[in-house]
DNA sequence: CACTATCTGGAACGATCGACAAAGTACCGC
DNA sequence: GCGGTACTTTGTCGATCGTTCCAGATAGTG
């Protein structure tokens, strides 16, 4: 018909996702957004809509990055313990990694958006729960076969972890220090015997 | 010498406390904490500075509300498992307590703030330390005293149950669930024994 | 090759931002 | 009661906000 689109859509939400998380939704100007995709605003406002149009893709841009990922690995059939612990390991990496101090998009916009846009809470809760779902199954499977305790129901473990994961964020951005929070991850594993 | 300042100073303060919890830091207006407090934006700035004064002021403020009495708990003296219970327990009251949906502003800031403004990482730090440092007082106490496991350091005790407090935030502003918060919370006390 | 539908970057919109100065007001010590 | 001082109010500043629109550029169609 006409002519394309030239740039790509993944890699302006990826550039997009990296302002959200070092600013905040609020904190982040059109202009950031502009400089950090290399776009004019036109084409944002073309392909999004909206300021919140991309923060929406950018969510789910970050679900499919890091949730879906880790609901994979719960569900690899690989042992329990093995598979959760990694989740924590991969969780502190995380949140250590590099050195751009770029907070958790799911806890950010817990605390900001969550309130403001039922889109976003839904997602949240969405991907929550699917996490939660997976880490139910595996748990579940393994009361059964002796490998965990059962003093806990396998719901409130699974939520347990979840929480101690947001709470391990929320720690890193205070103090990211790889080695205590991987002591802390290691105590919530605890939990488990 | 002259005229005395007409309106209260902490009442203004909490009142900003609100709007700044509900909204976030970028996402509140002075307009909005003119409103809120009542006062003109000229009041504000003499009695405070600038916005970032202001939300200096009510970090200190809610500190003192919330973080303090907490302390003041873990010292009392009182039994160990009960007192942290009794945290634990205030914490998700404080979640759920009404249906206002005012987030934490201790992780509000550290998602928001922390990276961006020095003074606000320091008082978060600083305030988390201290409480890290009543519970791990607390804590070494109840090991000497055969109360609770030895197996992990009073230090990561102490430090994955912020984690899990933290965490709990997180939790309840994406789902406010009394009941499934409390549950997590017993699950995160069983890492003591 | 000409046409045209679409994309692009940037200019410009009204609204609102944080901040401030000037003017008015109420209180103090004298 | 008076002068002076500090507080409050009001209006407004330039900058920046999210958004829209437009003119030019470009790639696909016939």
């Amino acid at each position: 018909m006409a002519r394309t689109r030239e740039f790509d859509l993944d890699a302006a939400v990826s550039a997009a996702m990296d302002v959200f998380r070092s600013k905040g939704y609020e904190g982040t100007s059109m202009r950031d957004l502009s400089e950090a995709t290399g776009l004019g605003s036109g084409s944002i406002y073309a392909a999004f809509g909206s300021k919140d149009g991309l923060y929406l893709a950018v969510l789910d841009l970050y679900r499919q990055r890091y949730a879906t990922p880790m609901v994979d690995l719960l569900r690899s059939g690989n042992d329990p313990r093995a598979v959760i612990r990694e989740v924590f390991i991969g969780t502190v990496d995380d949140i250590t990694g590099d050195g751009r101090h770029l907070s958790c998009l799911i806890v950010g916009a817990s605390m900001e958006r969550a309130h403001q846009d039922v889109r976003v809470a839904e997602r949240l809760r969405s991907t929550t729960q699917s996490l939660e779902l997976a880490l139910y199954d595996l748990l579940a499977e393994a009361q059964l076969r002796g490998q965990i305790t059962t003093d806990r129901s396998a719901t409130d473990l699974a939520g347990f972890l979840v929480t101690s994961l947001q709470g391990l964020r929320v720690m890193g951005a205070i103090n990211p220090d790889r080695a205590a929070l991987t002591r802390y991850a290691e105590v919530a594993l605890t939990c488990l015997d």
